[in-house]
DNA sequence: ATAAAAAAGTGTTATAAAGTGCGTTAAAAG
DNA sequence: CTTTTAACGCACTTTATAACACTTTTTTAT
């Protein structure tokens, strides 16, 4: 599931995924769909069921005294919204408040959703095109120094 | 797969791959063809499925953590798109309007198709011309500093 | 504590725009 | 001249989204 889609969001917060989409959602047989922070970027990650329970199980096991691996334990797993997802109805998954202020996308009824083939991101508009033509983020935390125990997982 | 072409795209921004390829095309049994951006060059990437998979699959795969990386994976992953294609049909492919505007063939009836053994790249004809005679492209990033997770791979 | 009101969440429908398929015409090749 | 290929135009289908209606939850007031 690859490529870039803008597409709105409802008053009520919901977006749907693109038809595109469809048939992978099907075929890999998900009903779960989970959002959550992007530890880097004011952005969205938003994971398949299978692929989070993965990256959940792996990330919650870490030593939690490392204070990087609390970070990104917070971050990630702390703010993981968990949504029902019908692949052969609406594909509509709806974005709750703090979600859209963290990704500064609060008044905004425009998103950009990007497709990284077992992932997606969600982005405000602004932010992304920005961050394509090079400029850079105020909120950006580029300058982390990895533990050992994360270098080898792909978030 | 070598070789120039100019050909056209109708209103609906889709091109057709010159009938010279077909048989190529149904020897390899590709059934999917993927366009995206060129990392370096306003110009895009045309990959068969297989090949694709291949690029994807290992792209995905590194540490997203580095910014260098998550840049590609951004460039290259997240601007794919992925055609159904019949090379017994008229092996035609639709160009989103993102990548459009990217190669900077917004409003361009003609583009120029440059087969590259297996993939093709996809130029505004000014800018090929250009490149081939030599002048420079305002818009090129040529200093990119790779990390060795990439050095191996060939776009 | 209860009822009313407001807000939040879910679902349906209608319509315009985008995408697809296919026949016809024009151009090029053999 | 015949055959193949490329380009164009039209009709049909699918998709995205805004508007609307309904349900559930939360808040507020009595």
């Amino acid at each position: 599931m690859f490529g870039f889609n803008n597409i709105s969001i409802d008053k009520k917060s919901r977006f749907s995924f693109p038809a595109k989409y469809r048939d992978a959602f099907i075929n890999s047989n998900e009903n779960q769909i989970v959002i959550t922070k992007d530890p880097q970027y004011p952005a969205l990650k938003v994971y398949l069921g299978s692929e989070w329970d993965q990256i959940a199980t792996k990330l919650s096991s870490l030593q939690g005294l490392d204070p990087i691996v609390r970070n990104l334990q917070w971050t990630i797993l702390g703010n993981a919204s968990v949504c029902d997802f019908e692949p052969s109805g609406r594909m509509q998954v709806l974005i709750s408040a703090d979600l859209k202020k963290y990704a500064q996308i609060e008044e905004a009824n425009r998103i950009c959703l990007i497709g990284m083939g077992n992932k997606f991101e969600i982005w405000n508009q602004e932010n992304w095109e920005q961050r394509q033509t090079g400029g850079s983020l105020a909120t950006e935390i580029l300058d982390i120094v990895l533990p050992e125990s994360i270098k080898d997982m792909s978030f």
